[in-house]
DNA sequence: ACAAAAGTGTTCACAATACACCCATGC
DNA sequence: GCATGGGTGTATTGTGAACACTTTTGT
């Protein structure tokens, strides 16, 4: 059987491509939170969505998340990664779309930002409360907290969804929610210490109700890519 | 500033999605090639490219891979799993292209037919010393590199690499060949033993030249799955 | 003084590492 | 019988896991 070379015989076929946003955010009662936008028009409408749409001639995969994430919700990404290219063939049933998807963090401010913006279909729901999705866009957010889970034990995420400083006690149940078990502080404590990559503020936060305040630190994160070039891993199992 | 809804006003443009294949090959003397075709046409004629072509708007992205690589090499997959997606907006000096790429792996008998296929245009580099290459794909490929060394160490495909049946020689081998540093034998038989995925064969193989012949074994692949569902990681550090 | 949350150190179990001798075959 | 490669066990070390009391603050 000979093979053919079809692709100078036949002009390409240009497809539609998109890029879909999977926006983590979190919050100590909440837990972890998915931003989701309420489609208007087209199939599913009315039905939740991922933020996304297509991307410009122009412009590159990650300007066209941003430049989305910003018109639809307003948004400051904290941290983002392509996460995977969903492109079967009946995934949009009007026409083929390639969907680039994206891995975005945000910090807990974004939660609250909400109601300041014009999208009003935009809104926070509780990874363990989401609605069914349009598309196959439930299957884009499995991949997505999969990644999440395992990231947050191999690479310092966890940081991107607090605020710039937090406590200890906040990042551990950070990592009790995600990891949905529960976690010795000691062990916790010792294990972040070890890594050497959380600067030690001055300050302190109080603690809601009473109780001794807690101390405050900050991620490290030209301290964190030093090490890293020096071939130390991040490594928090626990 | 008021979010625009510029998506329903202006018709998005179609662009060109490509799909490329890393393919990787091994064999014991020349450690790990890379299968590569020449350019004929276009920009960077006479320049070797990663084997790959234009998706069609009926066919998956996994299709347009099987697809292509079949019409450019007749190499048969063992793996195959999307890597990332390229899509800046100059990595094709022609126009705007999306390249989809994906991660292969076939067995050494890959390595072979290369004389048999009419695609004269393909062949295989060794790691070590490929030539630089059309496009992007130096960076695809080094993408690609990164994720063999990793994957090697917490999921079994290495196992994709060679014969059906193998030693533990041979097996010891190719990870000494990635990872680039010497294992001890004893520790790496204990350790992939105890992962309790491999068939003991009753049949043993000889060596090149004198010596005892090697216990052959076979990848398990059912009771793999089988001890993934029940939360077993595969793990080889090493 | 008591309730609430933060901070801290030691012991134990297991897994990774280092290491050397005997076995089966070809010549 | 010797050269070549294959197969195996143990002692040591390092790391993860389990575990409880003291300190600081608010009321």
């Amino acid at each position: 059987m000979k093979p053919e070379r079809q692709a100078h015989n036949v002009a390409p076929t240009p497809l539609l491509v998109a890029v879909d946003a999977v926006v983590f955010g979190y919050e100590a009662q909440r837990g972890v939170s998915l931003l989701l936008v309420q489609r208007r028009y087209g199939p599913h409408a009315g039905a939740w969505a991922l933020p996304g749409g297509f991307v410009r001639p122009e412009e590159s995969l990650e300007a066209a998340v941003s430049r989305e994430l910003e018109e639809e919700t307003g948004v400051k990404i904290s941290y983002l990664e392509q996460l995977y290219t969903f492109g079967a063939p009946e995934r949009d049933p009007r026409q083929r779309v390639i969907s680039v998807s994206y891995f975005v963090l945000v910090r807990p401010d974004a939660l609250r930002v909400q109601a300041d913006t014009d999208a009003a279909d935009a809104a926070w729901f509780a990874l363990e409360a989401l609605p069914s999705l349009a598309f196959d866009h439930g299957e884009i957010v499995a991949t997505a907290v999969e990644r999440l889970r395992n990231k947050l034990t191999y690479e310092p995420i966890g940081f991107e969804l607090l605020e710039e400083t937090f406590t200890l006690t906040e990042l551990q149940a950070l990592y009790e929610s995600l990891l949905r078990r529960p976690i010795d502080r000691r062990n916790f404590q010792k294990k972040i210490r070890s890594l050497d990559i959380l600067e030690e503020l001055p300050e302190t936060r109080k603690s809601p109700g009473s109780g001794r305040p807690a101390r405050l630190y900050r991620f490290q994160r030209a301290r964190y890519f030093e090490l890293q070039a020096r071939g130390q891993l991040f490594e928090v199992w626990i």
